[in-house]
DNA sequence: TGTGTAAGTAAGTGACTACTTGCATTTGGG
DNA sequence: CCCAAATGCAAGTAGTCACTTACTTACACA
């Protein structure tokens, strides 16, 4: 139907304005431009109708791939953490509400954590590639390193709105340094796919 | 007053686990032992108590400090890290209320930034040091690296309940972990205080 | 002993909340 | 055109919320 997914679409944006409790079933109603009651009627309770929300804003979530294969590391692991560094400052306030309301309930939001699980994953198997490729000067734990760049691109996009001059500038450019920073912490070159030269000696990484 | 410390107390906990709209004054005053009205009384409305509480705790917060003059980068940024994440930690709950209620309420909870702008600060100016006293290999923006260390370990505090399986194991060594890894991403040598010697050809920085 | 201050008890106010009931209206398909 | 499902409207229920009023108790200090 579509006026389910109206309501639907407008319990998720009044979840991410005012929290769970804060998302009375008034407030949903007005914003979805429908009586009160249809909510009850096609959702049975406010708790069912923003469980439901929930689930279905995660499902539609689709994240950037990594290749199987690395071949630009830089490029390819900006362009990644441009996805979901976007794909999270679009859902910051959700996610913040989301997280808030974890400890009081649990089972209604725990789906909101399969999308950085995701990630993790497909970073992990990354990391790992390139390390199989020989490309990694250093040794490393792919789950350390893992979590450092996601957690770098986490709080960049949680907390830039709040302090600003925590994080680098411009924001556009923050993905990028990120993940150039990660790279360097494994010893990846940032030239050549395969073909680097051996004799390397650490010339400024330029880029931008 | 004692019992204003208890009240106040009791409404910083109370707050932690429900939120400002979960925050009854029902709660907080069963939470405190004490009436109700006490709290009307002493506080003058809920709002301002939980504001107050707010302040309170900010203002007690002491953060570890860094050396004006790097010495021992490791063992310093270690150290650092594992304070700041378990200031982190020990806070968790509150921290994720407080960013879920900053949009609804932002003069209540803007003072919850000052700690991450501190130990932004006291990051950076420890980073730059250490590359005024020539020990970083590759050049870095200091703001940037010290996103990546805070940022990493603001994501571990707040997610590792979460999804324990997406951070390094284990917990006690991960700000150990992520601060080896920001110093190998910008080319600091974890051996000699002073004495390295100047034609680093990139040996592997092994450590542990 | 008297007095002021902080605290408690009891009761209640008006506003809001999730949710229900009964009935009228719209809408879309056979 | 008819029927049935979906939706709207009006009203109401029981409960909770922040906050108030009026009065009483406990205690420190002079």
């Amino acid at each position: 139907m579509n006026r389910r997914d109206e309501i639907l679409a407008a319990a998720a944006e009044v979840f991410a304005q005012h929290g769970f409790r804060g998302s009375t079933t008034r407030r949903i109603a007005d914003a979805a431009g429908v009586n009160e009651i249809t909510i009850f009627r096609q959702f049975g309770s406010k708790e069912a109708l923003i469980r439901e929300a929930m689930q279905y804003l995660t499902q539609s979530a689709n994240l950037a791939t990594l290749p199987d294969a690395p071949v630009d590391p830089e490029r390819e692991l900006t362009e990644w953490g441009e996805s979901f560094i976007q794909h999270l400052r679009l859902r910051s306030s959700i996610i913040r509400k989301t997280m808030s309301e974890l400890e009081e309930r649990p089972d209604m939001s725990e789906c909101a954590s399969d999308v950085p699980k995701r990630a993790s994953n497909d970073l992990c198997r990354y990391l790992t590639a390139l390390e199989r490729q020989g490309r990694t000067a250093d040794e490393f734990e792919p789950i350390t390193a893992a979590a450092m760049l996601m957690g770098a691109i986490f709080s960049d996009a949680m907390g830039r709105e709040m302090m600003p001059e925590v994080f680098p500038q411009p924001p556009e450019k923050a993905a990028h340094m990120y993940a150039r920073l990660l790279l360097r912490a494994l010893g990846v070159e940032n030239r050549s796919p395969r073909a680097t030269n051996k004799q390397t000696k650490r010339s400024k990484q330029l880029s931008s």
